[in-house]
DNA sequence: CCTGGTCTTGACCGATCGTTCCAAACAGTG
DNA sequence: CACTGTTTGGAACGATCGGTCAAGACCAGG
């Protein structure tokens, strides 16, 4: 092997998926994308395939990099029911202040995608699954150690604040002003009395 | 005028909103608008302008025809929390049953261009906040005759509400499943006591 | 310094995009 | 039966779409 890709795989896609999390996947053309990532067209389409595998590269990315890692570290960092909050707070500090407004990245996907593409809706579906089981196991475990009252039904209250944190996510896109972000996600912890 | 026009507007713009309610703007083509409203080419520009023309009467139509007038009616027609519950059911039977899970065209209009359009933001704003007026109204009049408790702030609780509902029907595109649907109108409605 | 093979660059492909336009078909008025 | 003006269907526009490919630039091992 006489040379070596001369860049970054992670970096290249980590431009890929900002830019498909702001502007959408039909929005985004390769075009955008082969000056965006910084590479030529050729490596684009040796290193990952058509545009939609590129896609569902960059979805897992930001599903393991954003999602996964995050909720990891305020499960590990946080009291149950501080966890929960934190998270809102770490959106909405995020999604006041980006400029593109460009929200969740699988919360757009889930609109956009997800109901036309089997692929695309089964990882955005697991990632929903999979936050709804966050707030379950701390609502549970919050329960155990009295930080919540016991009269909630964990399932249910899951639930309740995996749409009210999508709801969040959306309308920072149209309207990302930090006093209705808190305000919705005040009365959402306020609803675990 | 020696002729009028042989197809009825209101049914065609129907038709275009449908489609762009199914599959949003930039996944809708001219083609597939031609094809789909029934008409020629020729008509449709003459009559509705270019595309993004076309898509913003079609918005307004469907805020009009689906948002405003749906809302007066359970308005009317209820008692002020069974207003609330009522607009949560009618959405969960909506999006359950529909074949193309179309959700809500407004909402996924705020997700798709309202970041990026100020027109099309400005009407996605706009329908949100009345939206949320008609919770934070309601909310108000439900605990003035003792239907929920005086506890809780209005405001706060009624964009509580609005993310809450949103969210459902951001979830219906992915997992149009009842039990889950139900289950966050029944904790949403859980949180008014 | 030569050679093998990978990466880069940009031209190029057919298809489709949104949009324009025109001639033919047509219903009403004089 | 012309005449008027709208609708209709489809051809055609330049631009851009996603995707391919070949020629040159480049670094390794011999």
């Amino acid at each position: 092997m006489p040379w070596v890709k001369s860049f970054n795989i992670d970096k290249t896609l980590d431009n890929a998926m900002r830019m498909f999390w702001s502007r959408g996947y039909e929005a985004t053309s390769m075009q955008d994308l082969v000056q965006g990532m910084g590479i030529n067209r050729g490596s684009l389409y040796d290193t990952y395939g058509d545009k939609r595998s590129l896609f569902i590269a960059a979805l897992q990315h930001y599903d393991k990099q954003y999602r996964k890692t995050r909720l990891a570290e305020l499960e590990r960092g946080h009291s149950p029911k501080g966890a929960i909050e934190a998270l809102f707070l770490d959106w909405i500090d995020l999604v006041s202040t980006d400029a593109n407004r460009r929200g969740c990245f699988l919360t757009n996907t889930a609109l956009e995608l997800s109901a036309h593409d089997a692929e695309i809706g089964a990882i955005v579906v697991t990632s929903q699954k999979e936050t709804e089981q966050f707030f379950r196991r701390l609502i549970k475990r919050a329960q155990s150690i009295g930080e919540i009252g016991q009269n909630l039904d964990a399932t249910d209250t899951a639930r309740l604040l995996l749409a009210t944190l999508i709801g969040l996510l959306v309308l920072a896109r149209s309207r990302p002003e930090r006093t209705l972000l808190k305000s919705i996600a005040g009365s959402a912890m306020g609803s675990l009395e």
